[in-house]
RNA sequence: GGCGCGGUAGCCAAGCGGUAAGGCGAUGGUCUGCAAAACCGUUAUACGUGGGUUCAAUUCCCACCCGCGCCUCCA
């Protein structure tokens, strides 16, 4: 099956077919600087970062565009209230938005675009449109004029009147019509300002995706994306602006990503119910994150909480205990060099590589419905368990394996890493990511860790002497501040209890 | 009020016309001094409710109930 895509404008599956055979653009609505980003952004940002992976693994040549915002409303006031210029506000927030996305191990787009860099094309658009009839100025400010696009709506699947009906917005008198927008805004004194030939201002909310989609992609685009929350009014203005201009169907697929809700509520800083990216990274390793956001269909609405981040902890760590128990059988058997090379497969051999191959195909196939994320992370998990039943079967030899063994194992592994690579996972030593989780469950332990350490020999000397009543009083007390004592074979261990 | 999306096992979540992926939990077992971890097995005659279309519906249509989103800034 090719790969299919349900646009937000069709709701329906299309194959997708490129505008220019493998060449792909793909633009994200990225952020407006003003603040710090919470979970939520890194939901959309994160479900669109596997996106574009997967289409780069299916080899497309993705140009990938996701913009700053930076000269807005909200940055302006918050430059005002700390008494500092807006590009202050917009430089800092950029900054830590960069650290974050690199934190939670996104790819780099290959252009990030920032408003303020733009102004030339931003102006030229607004010309664009007022040359076109379509916008009028008044007193300084730009309007587009929504009733001269039959299109309006379209996306968002409301007509006009239905879209007035429910204004809960002051009615402006300068205003042809109460939806149309402003393309350019004039400055107060104070506000960062461009010079313009409808005076000094600044752009609008929607006119710089417009120009600088069209900048960097062409008039004509495969992938607009965003989250669910842009569709009205920013992807609706963003259409009338651009086919205005532009003239046919701007964009060929509209992916739009569920919101992140808490609590059963939306996520969001004007809501204050928000986890900021950095304080989930300091409780979860970044893998965590992606595995859980990508354990979801892109479209679904995720409601966040510990509980279920935690579930998926779990669950990564069996994926990756899977992949420790390879690499130790792998390694060991490496020493001999003759092993290395692929020998001809027993039955059970051959019947193990055309199983990793079957899954292997299950996962593109998911991944090809409208990447369906959440199906690909339920075939990880069932590679899992052919692996460990493969790997199982093998324990009554002596420890070595045989070449066949080595391939069909070498094989399941490279699969694993392969899709990893989609998702963002499994891209460090299985002992490094345990070690990890340990630690940021450590913080919410209030023994000190050479008390606890301490309580482990105790018991050890306990157990040695068969002193079970001791042992287990320790085993106890360790407990009571959810540390898990784990006896094994190599000696005592412990964690920390989710 | 309008428009849209969703309601699938105890919980989370795929599937969206041919008879229910996966995860967590629970439970039985292997292991263990006992546990834990890990591993193996079991775990929905059933998909909000009521109608309808169809040989066949969780999947399509209609109505209703519930939740969420959007209609103002929002990823």
């Amino acid at each position: 099956m090719p790969l299919r895509i349900v646009s937000s404008l069709s709701k329906r599956r299309e194959d997708f077919q490129p505008i220019h055979d493998k060449k792909i653009g793909l633009y994200v609505c990225g952020l407006t600087v003003y603040d710090v980003c919470h979970i939520g952004h890194a939901r959309t940002f994160l479900a669109f970062d596997a996106i574009v992976r997967y289409l780069r693994f299916l080899g497309y040549d993705v140009t990938y565009v996701r913009n700053f915002t930076d000269v807005e409303d909200k940055i302006i006031k918050r430059a005002l209230q700390e008494g500092v210029d807006s590009r202050v506000v917009s430089e800092r927030y950029i900054r830590q938005a960069e650290e974050d996305f690199d934190a939670l191990g996104m790819i780099r787009p290959s252009v990030e675009p920032k408003v303020t860099e733009h102004m030339g094309e931003i102006i030229a658009f607004v010309q664009a449109l007022m040359d076109k009839g379509v916008a009028y100025a008044v007193d300084g400010d730009v309007y587009y004029e929504v009733n001269k696009f039959s299109g309006y709506g379209k996306l968002s699947r409301r007509t006009p009147d239905e879209l007035q009906a429910g204004a809960r917005v002051d009615i402006d008198e300068r205003k042809r019509n109460p939806l149309d927008f402003a393309l350019w805004k004039s400055g107060k004194p104070g506000e960062p300002v461009w010079e313009s030939p409808w005076g000094l201002g600044r752009p609008g909310w929607h006119i710089e995706c417009s120009a600088m989609a069209t900048k960097y992609l062409g008039d004509h685009f495969d992938i607009h994306a965003g989250g669910a929350d842009l569709v009205f009014p920013h992807h609706e203005n963003e259409i009338a602006q651009s086919e205005a201009v532009l003239g046919g169907d701007w964009v060929k697929y509209w992916l739009h990503c569920g919101t992140l809700n808490i609590h059963h509520e939306k996520m969001s800083k004007s809501l204050g119910n928000y986890l900021t990216i950095q304080d989930a990274l300091r409780r979860y390793h970044p893998e965590v994150l992606r595995f859980f956001i990508l354990s979801f269909h892109y479209g679904s609405i995720i409601d966040f909480s510990d509980a279920f981040v935690e579930e998926k902890e779990q669950g990564l760590e069996r994926l990756y205990h899977v992949l420790q128990q390879l690499d130790t059988t792998l390694d060991a058997s490496l020493q001999d060099p003759a092993l290395a090379a692929a020998s001809s497969l027993s039955h059970s051999e051959s019947e193990m590589v055309t199983r990793l191959a079957e899954l292997r195909q299950a996962f593109i196939e998911a991944m090809n419905d409208d990447f369906n994320t959440a199906e690909a992370a339920g075939v990880l998990f069932q590679t899992a368990a052919v692996l460990k039943k493969y790997l199982l079967s093998l324990e009554d030899d002596t420890h070595t394996i045989g070449g066949g063994s080595y391939f069909a194992l070498n094989q399941g592994r490279a699969f694993l890493k392969e899709v990893g690579q989609i998702f963002g996972i499994f891209q460090c030593s299985p002992d490094l990511l345990f070690q990890s989780v340990l630690e940021r469950k450590l913080q919410n332990v209030v023994l000190p860790l050479p008390e606890i350490q301490q309580m482990i020999s105790d018991r050890s000397q306990a157990r040695k002497t068969k002193d079970w009543k001791r042992a287990d009083a320790i085993r106890q007390a360790l407990a009571d501040h959810r540390i898990l004592v784990q006896d094994t074979p190599e000696g005592t261990t412990w964690s920390v209890r989710r």
